[in-house]
Order: C-alpha cells, then structure tokens, then sequence
DNA sequence: GCCGTTTTCGGCCCGACTGTTTTCAGTCG
C-alpha cells in the first residue's frame, strides 16, 4: 500500500471525526498523521515492519501505530467503516465546496439527508437552504457560485501559468496613479510546488497611508480586467477569482511585518503550524505580524525572514524546502542541504533536433546553449519506436552521431546521445553495438505505460540492469494534470540505479517535474546521482531548467548529487562505463571544439 | 489521539473575513 493511500484513508477518518463533533485535537491527530505520512519520502510499509519505528515518528504513539498497521493489512480502518455507516462517503466530496464546513455538512445531512452536491444544487436552487439555523439567503448564493467552480474545474494550475497570471495582475497592480510599496508573490508559487491552487501577492504600504487611500488601492485591484467574482473584501486583504477559477489573495500590510507576513504567505500550513509549535515551546507567539512575547507583550522579529528563524534558533529555511518534512530540525541543527542553484549547471544532457521531433538543427540548439553559458550538451533523439515523433533507426542514429560529432560551436562540446525507448518487455528499442557508439545513452519509456506494478517495475529493473543505459529519463512518465506516474516500486528502482550506478533523470518541463520531489530525496539517500535536463525541444525549450532546478531544490538536492553541475570531464567519467566500449574514455579524450 | 522547560491532564496555531447574529460561530488559509 502506498503511502498516500494510507494518508487518505487517516484523512478521510479525520473529516468523518469532525462531521461527527469530535473534539478538536482527536480529529487533529488522524489529520497530522496522514500529513506526516504523506510526505515522507520512505515506504510506510516498510517502515511499519520494524515493531518501534513507527512510534518513533512524531505525532504517531501507541494507538495510532496499530491503526496505521490495521489500515496496511486490511486496506481499510474500523473507525472509518463505523463512521461511514453513519455518514456517506460522498459527505466528504460536499467539504470541498468553497463556504461549505463541517459544521454546515452536518446540518445538511440531519435536515435534508442531503449528502451530495447534486442534491445540494437541487436543495439550493428551491431555496430550502436559507432558513437553516445559521444559513441564510447569502449562504445559498454563495453555495450555488460554490457548486459552479466545482463543476468546472479542476483547482490545480502548472507553474507557469501561475507565473504568467502573477506577472499580470502585477504589472496592474503598479498601475496604481500614485507609487505603491512592494508586490511580493508568496504561496506555493514561491515554494516551487508541481502544481498551484491559488495566488497570493504581498502589497506592503507606508504606516502613514491613510485608510482612504488604503481603501482606493483595494478598489484598483478590485478592478482588475479579468476578475470575475469578488470573494473577500476586508481591512487588510481582498480575495477574488480569476479566469478558470484561480483565487488570488492580496494581503495588504505595513514593512516592518514584512518578514512575518511572507513566512506566513509562503507557507506551507504544515510548515507554520511547526514553527508556531517551536515559538511556543520558546515563550514565544508567532503570527502573519510578528514573533513576541507569549503574553504579546514585546515584539521581538518581523520585519524580514531572516530575523524570525534567528530568533526561533533556526537558519534561514529555503521556500522550497518549507514542507514541515525535517527541515526544521535540519535548520536547528545546521545540517540544511547547500541546495543546487541554476548557476552550478555546466550543460544540459537532454534534448531534441529535427532528426526526430524537435524544430532546431544541432547547431542552432548549441548555439542557444553556449549563449546561456553552458560548456557542454548531449543531443538526445528519438529512436524508432516512437514513430510519431520520426524515432530513428540503427543507421540513422549512427549518422546523426556523426553529423554531432561533425558540428562544431565555438565554446561548448556537442555529445552524441539517445534517448532510446525502453520497449514493453524491458528490452531497449535499437543494437548494443549502436549504443557502444554514442557518448551518452538515456532510456525512457514512453509506451504501455497503462501497465500494473510489478510489471512496469520488472520492466525498468530489466532497463537499469541492462549495460548500455546510463541515465534515465523523465522516469515515471508523468503529465501533470493529465496523466498519473507509472506504478511502480520505487525503492527497489533507486536500489538498483544506486547499485548498478545509473544515473535518474529529474526533467526539467514544467508539465513533468519528473522525478519529483519525494523521489528526488529517496534517491539522494541512496546515493543515486540526479541529472537536471530541458529535454528541449526547442531553443526556447532550453530555458525550462529553472523549473527543474527548483523541484531538484525541494528534492534537497545539492550541487555535488548532479551530474550536470560538473565540469565534462568529471561528468563523463561519473557516467557508467558501457559494457565493451569505451566510448566516454573516448569522449573525454576528443578535443574540445 | 498525542504529548510535556506551562502540563501525566488539559490543552491542541492563529487571525481575517463573512454572515448571521445582536456578540459570535463557521470557514478559510
């Protein structure tokens, strides 16, 4: 069972416990325990089989260990099939809807039985809702415009649009006829998140402003061209959707909360939730203001980061890394990662020509390589058997390897690669001798990938056994928002890439980001080196590194788990000798062009 | 259900905003 199945099964009981009005803390814990368990990089299963790890997790004691084992051997939990007999499970999906708690699901369901949106809508729409303890006409309008978001929806973004989106609403903002402080985007944004829900900007303003003109810098961003419903409008914050239903948050606030205020709106909530804990623990009270004094008393940090973790004991945390996943006891004991920075990465070791499906030749893609300072890049085509994309075949490759070979960019060296396909058996898509040729050989799958576990993970253990595959590409074959990873056994992938030194591929495309996160630390623990690459496919392509340098970043790596980071020599040698060539000595031998 | 330099019992992060109330509960991030 993988641990997010076991996180949502605690999640769902920890919704059922509150519906049902358990006290706040019992329905706190099964939710604390499916966060922890959702973000550790290490099986739970595995964990579970030593009798005292478990307890030893924070948060997890006694009971809730043999819960979490309960829920690993049977798949399910008595608490949650009792509370279900109780309330449907459909309850739960009602929660999602913007206005709509607990408490009110509760009240629906005792009135109405009324446990999906469906019924909800219908419920609303005859105006049954408002007279309620505690609804009113306002509330079952804002269900209704609830119910439409959710319909149309699906509440996730990819970075870029969200960027994109932020640079808008930015550029608006300071639009504003009179000079206005700083715009800051927070959020998950700013911790480099895979996806993004919502968007929230920091505006600071001079003490001195009046609340006149605070109130008109609140109507000019309420008069944003593509706002399309207002959802808050308070002293210090306006809230409102945007095109396809993304929520901005602009929080208004004074420069000396500056420091609180952005580790507030950078979250994570789990990330906060531990440092309010430690403030605690510390006499302290930390909120979006300041850190004082438990009392509020004195203040004591605020006005920037830096200033807030000094005084809570801890280094200055990295956005990226602020998921409550040990980076607090990391930074209290000065042992945070030196993360990788876009700056260490000497080259790019996947990308594409017109000799498959990319729209620039060899030295056009170089050229673009060398202008944003690289020393080195591997050309990486198709092979045959994605013949959509004009895959190559044995003799093709072996031409192209030469016509690599023979383009000559001042100032960077062109490696001849492939990206070869893993086929369905595990096999690869083109000859030993052909692979043998080339300086750089990627593997990816990119077929039958609608397979189940045991089968894609025998597949890609036949892959990293096989003796000419050096680095794997975009491994599990993910599209965000379109398509899940393959299935399959994580650990024993990274075990065996750490073994036969294989090197994984974190792709640096923004609708991939794959390895993410969790398995970009699973394979730094296991000493598995990590290549950061564009897999362009266009000269434009080839600046999507920085998305992939910050998921390496939330991943906890460091410049020395990169092979893109060393100098070509090093990082030929770093790659695994194929089997009865030598070509990367051959490699390292050739002169620099 | 967990946990302890404030505690083995009694708390559990904290504040903004809305809407329904007539001083506050519910929801949200």
């Amino acid at each position: 069972m993988e641990n997010r199945e076991v996180a949502r099964v605690l999640r769902e009981t920890a919704q059922l416990l509150e519906i049902d009005g358990a006290i706040i803390g019992r329905y706190r814990s099964y939710e604390k325990t499916a966060e922890l368990i959702a973000s550790l990089a290490e099986s739970i299963e595995v964990i579970a089989r030593d009798p005292e790890k478990l307890e030893e997790l924070p948060g997890i004691g006694e009971r809730m260990a043999e819960h979490i084992r309960e829920i690993l051997s049977t798949g399910d939990y008595g608490l949650r099939k009792k509370l279900l007999k109780k309330y449907p499970l459909t309850m739960l999906e009602m929660l999602t809807l913007q206005s709509l708690g607990p408490k009110k699901a509760l009240i629906l369901w005792r009135e109405f039985k009324c446990c999906t949106v469906e019924q909800l809508e219908q419920l609303a729409r005859e105006g049954k809702l408002r007279d309620l303890a505690g609804f009113g006409e306002k509330t079952e309008q804002n269900i209704l415009k609830a119910i439409d978001v959710f319909k149309k929806i699906s509440g996730r973004f990819l970075i870029p649009t969200a960027e994109h989106q932020t640079a808008k609403l930015v550029a608006y903002i300071n639009r504003y006829g009179k000079p206005i402080g700083s715009i800051t985007p927070a959020g998950s944004l700013r911790r480099g998140k895979e996806t993004i829900g919502d968007l929230d900007l920091l505006l600071t303003y001079e003490p001195e402003t009046s609340p006149k003109e605070l109130d008109a810098i609140k109507e000019h961003i309420l008069g944003y061209g593509e706002l399309e419903q207002v959802l808050a409008r308070g002293e210090n914050k306006v809230s409102f959707r945007v095109a396809k239903g993304m929520q901005v948050d602009v929080r208004l606030l004074q420069p000396e909360n500056y420091g609180a205020a952005l580790i507030y709106f950078t979250g994570s909530k789990e990330h906060n939730v531990s440092l309010r804990g430690r403030a605690i623990k510390m006499g302290y009270t930390l909120n979006e203001y300041a850190l004082a004094t438990l009392k509020q008393e004195r203040r004591v940090a605020g006005t920037t980061e830096e200033e807030v973790y000094a005084k809570l004991k801890l280094d200055l945390i990295p956005p990226e890394l602020r998921e409550n996943a040990g980076e607090i006891e990391a930074a209290s004991e000065h042992r945070l990662p030196k993360l990788i920075e876009q700056s260490d990465l000497r080259g790019d070791l996947q990308m594409h020509t017109t000799a498959s499906d990319g729209r620039h030749s060899i030295e056009e893609m170089a050229q673009a390589a060398r202008k944003t300072g690289y020393e080195y890049i591997a050309i990486t085509d198709h092979s045959k058997a994605v013949t959509v994309a004009n895959g190559m075949d044995e003799a093709r490759t072996l031409e192209h390897a030469r016509e690599i070979r023979a383009a000559k960019v001042d100032g960077i060296r062109i490696l001849a690669g492939i990206e070869v396909d893993i086929l369905k058996d595990g096999r690869l898509d083109l000859a030993d001798e052909v692979l043998a040729e080339l300086d750089i050989v990627v593997a990816s799958i990119h077929s039958f990938m609608n397979r189940d576990r045991a089968e894609i993970t025998e597949r890609m253990l036949a892959a990293i056994e096989n003796p000419y595959v050096q680095i794997i590409g975009h491994p599990t074959g993910r599209i965000l928002l379109r398509r899940d990873s393959m299935p399959y056994d994580m650990e024993k992938i990274l075990d065996a890439a750490a073994r036969r030194g294989v090197i994984m591929e974190c792709n640096a495309a923004p609708d991939r980001l794959d390895l993410k996160d969790a398995y970009l630390r699973m394979a730094k623990e296991r000493g598995v080196r990590v290549v950061i690459s564009t897999d362009a496919h266009s000269i434009k392509n080839l600046e999507l590194m920085r998305y992939g340098v910050q998921m390496a970043r939330r991943g906890w790596i460091e410049k020395k788990d990169v092979l893109n980071a060393l100098p070509l020599e090093e990082m030929l040698a770093a790659l695994r000798p194929k089997r009865g060539a030598s070509s990367s000595k051959r490699a390292a031998a050739a002169p620099r062009s």
